[in-house]
DNA sequence: CATGAATGAGATTTCATTCAT
DNA sequence: TATGAATGAAATCTCATTCAT
């Protein structure tokens, strides 16, 4: 969707401009479409935004879709990819696992720009299903299984209760979502701030001991 | 579409609508705009699928946006105010009040059109900045501070492990607000169906035992 | 294509507008597309010249094509019924219906505003392959079979010389086409004036006696 | 199309170009503006069939427009001298001259992409009023009148029946360019194939018997 | 109450054309 | 000679909203 950016490792030089515009776009957009909403704004927003002419954004971009594409897709995919990659080499117990990847995630979640991906990416995906398709195909698809297959790890392992591992997923994600989705669409922080990491502790501890097998049962 | 209404006073039969007309344009915004999101929507559907003209809309409602306040509001007030209700009245623990209100909640969201709300109202929020209000009015500044007394109140009982209330509700609600979004926004069911309650009840287990207060440390 | 028209024979009363505004859209946009071409008349100057906003012309007609097409269907097909009725009542020779016919096709074209449209139809065909259609099936695809079915009837007879069918019509029309397009098109005017009715009969002249069967062989 | 005209006596291999490229393009724009039409034709897609930049393009012609009249100045000014020379050299009785004259037309226009031309001119003349200047003064009124005289001269030697010379050009040209429009446009050819050669026989043969002086009146 | 008719104000998208390199 | 980058100027189409009837 996004013009081929031939990032090559090579001559990483300074020719600025053309090489770095898609790039500022997509900035330009995820401001903009987080501030306003997606159908609230214009491609004529963006450009200026941007610094170009309206016909140069389509130039970079084929559609005003497939710039909230592209955004998406740069954004989530690398958060993603990393997610993987932390799940696939580590061999440590699940539920270390997941206290990882919880941190992790929301550690990037706390650079700019990123939280409003979430919300924009659910805002959005009615209106436009590719969006629906690039967030599941580069996201959900890849991420959840391997959580899900992580938490049912747990459970045959016996460090994790006798749980529903899909289900659970959502017991696992569910708070850093609403979270976000409280603060980003509502403006509602709780006292202190958006403390994305006190909140992820505080789930944790409850995560955990909820998760944890039964000792007074045995 | 709409039964003859003849204006003169005689002929009593056929007669109600007129009253329940507004509610019936209701029913078809919500129909339409959780299928299509609201942007996509016009007015003249909306009209069409209620059996009137689009003029006739504007008699009722003095602005689409002003249909999807109106829509907000009838269909979430009424869940707040029993869950008020609920608190206010009852006396037991508030663990068993906590548990008593998700499964409510969820038993409400069951009911038809009524899952696709929180969806909607995320996806508009930004767009129509009246949604926010509306919402944050009839539901959130009510019910939320009302959970999160709850919790503290749990916390001071030394029924719930000294958490922060605040933060806590997030894995209170998180869970349920995830499952609809992924059921409603992506598609993505777990397998064997939405299973609202079984989600529920995996999610209690899991939310009670965390948020018991320990045992062992004794 | 053009939006219902219910012309009840009854009520031909005298409510103005609404009933007649399609029609008056077409009369305009013919006006223009004949002067300026297709692509190059815009939609705004179409409900301009038709007293009307351009939004009140999508109205009428779902896109700028339809508005085409209409015009053309509305201009031809009442030629082409006139023609196949004429073909179809007649018992008169071939040669003299031939005659009949092209005398009234002559006629017909020379009201205002229909000899533009041959040279809209070629015009257009390519870049609005609708046109096409319509134009094949409402014309062409009528009225040529009819009268090549006519001429091979002639030949049948003895009363025109072997020749081929469907070659001899180009000869029939081509030199009306010819006549209309390069006054259409180039402003090529015969001294004295279009002519039309002379063109024919000069036609006439040379075909009748072409197409005669050769009385000097026998 | 044009031969490689090697201006350079040495590096006779690689290079040619440069002074063919203005051929190329118009090769590229031909091909394209036939089969798509002069308005629906970028010159972004011309550029690239002829295997160049857009922005070269504009090295050769200053504009779009420029491109389609010098195409068509291309195309059709060496018939026009062809028809042009063949009436002046020879002295052949008028008849011999104007069947000389429709057969060598027919065979020129039975070149590769010829035969698009005098559509693609009817099609673009109103909206590019250059093409119509190019085409008269190049073609019709060059070719047209030295036609008419040839007429004119059979007619006053008692070659011809007394008949309108500029009404019965149109009877001249006309089939040819029907059956060229009806094969283009709509794609209607006679059954068994173009057959530009029978259909200028069969018209030959109707044309001449028709202008043929009337014997048994005498 | 109800509606058909009408419109003003945009929004996306396309392209011929220019210019620095 | 050649090009990639950029843009100004439109054009089609959509829709919320109004009003006379």
């Amino acid at each position: 969707m996004a013009p081929v950016q031939t990032k090559e490792t090579r001559v990483p030089k300074f020719r600025r401009r053309a090489e770095a515009r898609p790039d500022e776009v997509l900035d330009a957009a995820l401001q903009l479409f987080a501030a306003q909403g997606f159908a609230h704004t214009t491609v004529e927003q963006v450009a200026r935004a941007a610094g170009l002419s309206k016909a140069a954004v389509y130039l970079y971009f084929p559609s005003k879709t497939a710039l909230l594409a592209g955004l998406i897709k740069r954004a989530v995919a690398p958060v993603a990819d990393l997610a993987l990659g932390q799940i696939a080499q580590s061999d440590a117990a699940p539920l270390v696992l997941i206290a990882q990847m919880l941190r992790m995630a929301v550690r990037r979640l706390a650079a700019p720009g990123v939280m409003a991906i979430p919300a924009l990416v659910l805002r959005e995906a009615a209106a436009v299903p590719e969006i629906v398709q690039v967030y599941r195909a580069e996201v959900l698809d890849r991420v959840l299984p391997a959580l899900t297959t992580l938490i049912a790890r747990g459970v045959a392992l016996g460090q994790i209760r006798p749980v529903d591992p899909e289900l659970t997923l959502r017991s696992l994600v569910g708070p850093v979502l609403a979270h976000v989705l409280l603060a980003e669409v509502f403006g509602l922080h709780p006292e202190g701030g958006l403390a994305l990491d006190r909140l992820v502790e505080n789930h944790l501890t409850i995560l955990l001991a909820g998760l944890a097998p039964e000792r007074t049962t045995a």
